[in-house]
Parts: structure tokens; C-alpha cells; sequence
DNA sequence: TGTATTACTTGCGAAAAACAAGTTAATTCG
DNA sequence: CGAATTAACTTGTTTTTCGCAAGTAATACA
């Protein structure tokens, strides 16, 4: 499987996570698995943001490219397949919580958000291991009304 | 100054950091300011990455209305302009070192790399400190010949 | 007064995203 | 056992955004 070519390919680490995961859909996806511990394309597909079934292919195809996920047969269910966050994704983690951090910062606060911050402040450990056990860290926000 | 309509607009902290700033240049401008201390249009235009003049104005607009930089007139020149992190701005600069921070895990290591991996892992307040102040962290890379 | 500089805007072709529909293979249902 | 369903995608087609080249307006400089 060949990988896109860099858009920028410079030699400059943030051009380097953005070549990665610097586009609409890529963050949102790689949130899913680490907040919600979705798997499989289907779950992908039902995220409040509506992703189209072309882009999410692609997206995963090309986090797997680079090595931030993988993909494997389900062995109870031969249609279906489980995608994973490898190691390099798991080391994404940090990134993805301090956007959260970030954005609570400058969001109307609630419940919800204050204990998922609360606990990456005073349990960050414990979140990137539930990360990386595929545990969910919050449970499934409320769906909206499809159009 | 009328504000972009959010793309995802979800409740989600994750999608806002990504309506704020994902898409392929708006985290390299941020990278100049902070990293470069870049603050006109001008430098912004030179980085290695080759921005587009019209994209560029674009995502300074859109910078400006999230009220992440700010924009004046240059005192010592009246045609010039001068863009600043404002303090939503200088703490987005987690962020971006955890994104250089994974990139180093995964980028070949060199000497100049090291020195900011180094830093941001033993002093990342004086880091922070410096990007609020304008001082560049980073000396200018060298920029790649034009086409 | 004329040329250069700074910070843009405009127009247009190309690329990517979004939407809808179709495909394939495995599975469950009657 | 055959038919409907599910899971994971493709394949068109339209719409939006990008990226390049050129143009413009307001200083500033010689």
C-alpha cells in the first residue's frame, strides 16, 4: 500500500503533524478511538459530525499509511474489520488532550467537560492508558437528529 | 468583521480546536509566530512551505476573528501591519509542542531538533515565555530555493 | 515625480470535499 | 436453501475550496 505523498514535506516537525493530521476529518477520527473507543467503520460513520463514507476511507487509509493505526480481520465476524491505534497513535494522545485542554479554555463549560479535563489534569497516566486499552474516556456523547 | 461559520460545529472539544485550526496552514502560521517570531504579512509569506498570498489573508482573517492573533498598524510604517499572539493565542502553544514533541519521536533526529526537543522537555516555560514575548525559539531555518 | 514596497484582492483552472448511489462478501432470517 | 440484511467500501457527480498568476491601493523612497 503507497502512501500520499507529503503535502508540504518540510523539514519542520509541525508541517509534519499537519502532513499527518492536518485536515477536517483526520483529528475527529483519531478522537473517536481515543475518547470513545470506536473500532470499526461503522461506528466512524455515526460521530455527530457526519463524515461521508469516501473521506473516511481515505482517512483511514492514509492513518494507516503512516502508521498511526492498523487494521485487522474482526476473528468472530469475517465482514467486519478492527482498527487500532498502534503505538504512534497512542503517542498522539497528548496532542489530542491538550486541544482539549485548550478548547475548554474558551468553551461554555459543563458537567461533562469539567470532569473529562479535571481527570486529564490530575489522572493524564490513567487517561492514556485507557487510550491505549481502547477504554472508553467519556461515554458516547448524545447523538443529534440526523437531516 | 463577520466570523466563518464553524464546518462541524459539534459540542465536541476536539472538533472546535479543529474548526480553529485544521486545515493544512493555519498551524504552520502559528508555528512562525511562535517558534520564528515572524509578525507580518511579509514573513509569513517566505516560510519553506510556500503559503499562497490569498490563503494566507484568508487565515489571518480567520486567526483574527477567533481571536487568536490581533492585528495593528505598524507605528513606524504606515503601510505595514503587525500580527500578535493574543493569550488565547500563546496558549494554544501546547499544542504545538506536543506536535513537535511526537514528531520528534518519529522524524529523523538532528542536532537542531535535539536542542528544541531538549528545551521543551527541561524548560518549557521559559519556552511559552519566549513565544508570548515574540522572541523566536528557533533560529530561522534555512529557506529552500524557489522554483 | 516616478519607482518600489506592503498588504492585500480578483479571476480562473485544478483539486478535494460532499452527496448519492452502487458493489461485494459475509451473515442472518424465514 | 434462498432472500434480505449488514459491513465495508467504490464509483460517479456536483459543489466547495485551493493554488497560482495577475492586478490594485496606499504608503514610502530616490
Amino acid at each position: 500500500m503507497k502512501t500520499d505523498a507529503k503535502k508540504h514535506d518540510s523539514d519542520c516537525m509541525v508541517a509534519y503533524g499537519v502532513d499527518t493530521f492536518g485536515d477536517r476529518w483526520t483529528l475527529l477520527v483519531l478522537r473517536d478511538m481515543m475518547l470513545y473507543g470506536k473500532r470499526r467503520y461503522n461506528e466512524f460513520l455515526t460521530s455527530n459530525e457526519q463524515i461521508a463514507t469516501n473521506i473516511l476511507a481515505s482517512r483511514l487509509k492514509h492513518l494507516e499509511c503512516e502508521g498511526i493505526i492498523s487494521k485487522e480481520r474482526d476473528p468472530d465476524n469475517k465482514r467486519s474489520f478492527v482498527y487500532s491505534l498502534t503505538d504512534k497513535g497512542v503517542e498522539l494522545a497528548p496532542v489530542v488532550l491538550e486541544i482539549i485542554r485548550w478548547s475548554s479554555l474558551h468553551m461554555k463549560t459543563n458537567a461533562r467537560r469539567r470532569r473529562l479535563l479535571e481527570r486529564i489534569e490530575t489522572d493524564r497516566d490513567g487517561v492514556v492508558a485507557d487510550i491505549r486499552a481502547a477504554r472508553p474516556v467519556l461515554p458516547a456523547p448524545p447523538s443529534r437528529a440526523r437531516a
